[in-house]
DNA sequence: GAGTTTGAAACT
DNA sequence: CAGTTTCAAACTC
């Protein structure tokens, strides 16, 4: 980290404002309801803002009052609309409304020795030329006087269209932060959510542990009244504990004001947020220091190759698996064996998650190994401090546009970096100079690559009119019984009681010699898929053909039953 | 599913 | 920093 602005809460300005709207950011034990709120949006940094923040990216809470979810993303100064799912890097983080972020901060907090606690305790707002912050900032009364004395406090800030506004909470230890906020009507306008991207791995800027203190910190984010049910996430929140990628901004390495804040991947706080939200009985306001069930882990991934860096550098999915009803895609299980999933060979370590449904074995990384997996970060960190740091990060394009490429660069020498072996090639971007690789085919005019994209899009597209017809023949067969009657009211007996499971069976064996003679005479895919499906149809005039003349003579017999 | 190839990460 | 080893994913058969 370096000496940049990064205490500041930028908050994104809104065009018309003509409602203010309250946002609680809690921190203490208890979270405080604030005025009745419609719209509001609040950014927290996290990382990367901006070039005069290059370090720290804004997050931005959009919230509203109702009954639909709340969306919170990561991406600088945007707006979303609520209840709508974006997708981060490594997941995505759907908050309800009126539901309370809590974070446990008598295990959370462990400074490096040296280094001074920190409390949230005051909130500082500042014009900046692009955007407008509230500073975080620790009330000098909790500095450590060895350390340099922190901002001067603000206590309550006026800007053009934003309303700051700072209390403390009568509690030393539960101080508390307020941010008024203009909002532009009932609803959210939001930014367009196609294609939302964002370029580095999102985090959340949480109090960062301490050894020294047993106080508990909550956030809350919350603009409705109060809430008639709270959902807190409060882990067993220690350094040791803290994700892979989790940066504490102390030390040298942070600006003053920040010291003590962690930055968390977003994938964690929003595990953190899906184990509470399954078990909630463990994360009551009431229970001081409530344990976190490791089962309670739902993974949360993302595909897309602009949401994960690591993850797309990596090789976390990307082909079509299916979505969770979270609306997460389902993370990619590892199947590390002699690793025990604590190096940065392990992609869910090195993605900053939990293994969970994984295929591993002895899998360190998870809350029963907290030690050994405090180390291996640690570990990981003293070798290369941006361990945790997205590998794609932004370069310059062309035409001045900020391209998406590979921060460290390949260095493949056999694939032609036209392989998924090749971190850029994974992440769908093309080398660039930083790389180091031999006889590389992945660039603008390559010819080669050029057929793999044509390849790929052919495929995708084949992929997605297959899982159109598939979803339409279900739903289709979904509206036949299952059970259909023998005969119809008139008594007339069904076509469809012909399809017996011999006849399945024999039409499935036809289909089958169909297609292997297809594959046989080397025919295309196309052609084979056509000639299969002839097959079908033929297979079925002769079920139909057949039904028809059973029914005959049924009908024949029928009337010779009966004299006139 | 087993075996091979590959390149990043880890180690020396 | 360079060379080597280890590792797990990608790939092939």
């Amino acid at each position: 980290m370096t000496g940049i602005p990064v205490n500041k809460v930028p908050i994104s300005p809104a065009k018309t404002p003509t409602k203010i709207t309250m946002i609680p950011v809690t921190i203490g034990k208890s979270p405080q309801r604030i005025a009745p709120a419609s719209i509001a949006q609040v950014s927290m940094l996290t990382k990367s803002l901006s070039d005069s923040c290059a370090t720290l990216t804004p997050v931005t809470v959009a919230t509203n009052s109702g009954t639909r979810p709340t969306m919170i993303t990561m991406s600088p100064s945007k707006v979303f609309k609520q209840g709508t799912v974006i997708q981060q890097k490594t997941g995505h983080i759907q908050i309800q409304p009126n539901q309370t972020i809590a974070i446990n901060k008598s295990q959370l907090i462990q400074q490096p020795s040296g280094l001074r606690p920190i409390t949230i305790s005051n909130v500082h707002q500042v014009q900046g030329s692009k955007f407008q912050y509230v500073r975080l900032v620790t009330p000098s009364s909790q500095v450590n006087p060895s350390v340099k004395t922190a901002i001067p406090m603000t206590s309550i800030v006026q800007a053009k269209n934003i309303v700051a506004t700072t209390t403390t909470s009568t509690q030393p230890s539960a101080p508390q932060i307020k941010i008024t906020l203009p909002v532009t009507g009932p609803q959210l306008m939001p930014k367009p959510l196609v294609n939302q991207t964002t370029q580095s791995v999102q985090r959340i800027l949480l109090p960062a542990p301490s050894n020294t203190t047993t106080q508990q910190s909550t956030i809350t984010l919350s603009a409705a009244p109060a809430p008639t049910t709270l959902t807190q996430i409060r882990p067993n929140f220690q350094t040791n504990q803290l994700p892979p990628g989790t940066t504490i901004l102390s030390g040298a390495d942070a600006p003053q004001n920040v010291q003590g804040f962690a930055l968390v991947p977003a994938s964690y706080v929003a595990q953190i947020q899906q184990q509470i939200q399954t078990k909630p009985q463990t994360a009551t306001p009431q229970t001081p220091q409530p344990t976190v069930v490791r089962q309670e882990f739902i993974p949360i991934a993302s595909n897309d190759p602009n949401i994960s860096a690591n993850a797309m550098a990596r090789g976390v999915p990307i082909n079509g698996t299916s979505i969770e009803p979270t609306g997460a895609r389902p993370r990619k299980p590892c199947n590390c064996t002699k690793s025990q999933c604590l190096k940065l060979y392990c992609d869910c370590f090195a993605n900053g998650e939990f293994c969970h449904n994984c295929n591993c074995n002895n899998c360190a990384n998870n809350l029963e190994h907290e030690e050994e997996r405090s180390r291996a970060i640690k570990s990981c960190l003293d070798r290369n401090p941006m361990a945790f740091h997205p590998k794609i990060g932004k370069g310059k394009g062309r035409d001045g546009e900020r391209d998406r490429r590979h921060n460290k660069g390949c260095n493949c020498k056999r694939s032609g970096c036209l392989k998924n072996y090749c971190e850029c090639y994974e992440a769908k971007i093309m080398c660039s100079s930083t790389c180091k690789c031999i006889g590389c085919k992945n660039f603008e005019e390559s010819p080669e690559r050029k057929t793999l994209m044509h390849l790929a899009d052919a495929a995708e597209v084949r992929v997605q009119q297959q899982t159109a017809a598939k979803s339409k023949l279900s739903s289709q067969i979904s509206g036949i019984p299952s059970r259909p009657p023998v005969s119809s009211a008139t008594g007339e007996r069904l076509p469809y009681t012909f399809i017996t499971t011999e006849v399945a069976e024999a039409t499935c064996a036809c289909l089958l010699a169909q297609a292997e003679e297809a594959d046989k005479i080397k025919m295309p895919p196309v052609v084979q898929e056509r000639m299969v499906i002839e097959e079908f149809g033929r297979c079925l005039l002769q079920i139909i053909d057949s039904a028809n003349r059973t029914k005959g003579l049924l009908s024949r017999a029928s009337s010779d039953k009966q004299p006139d």
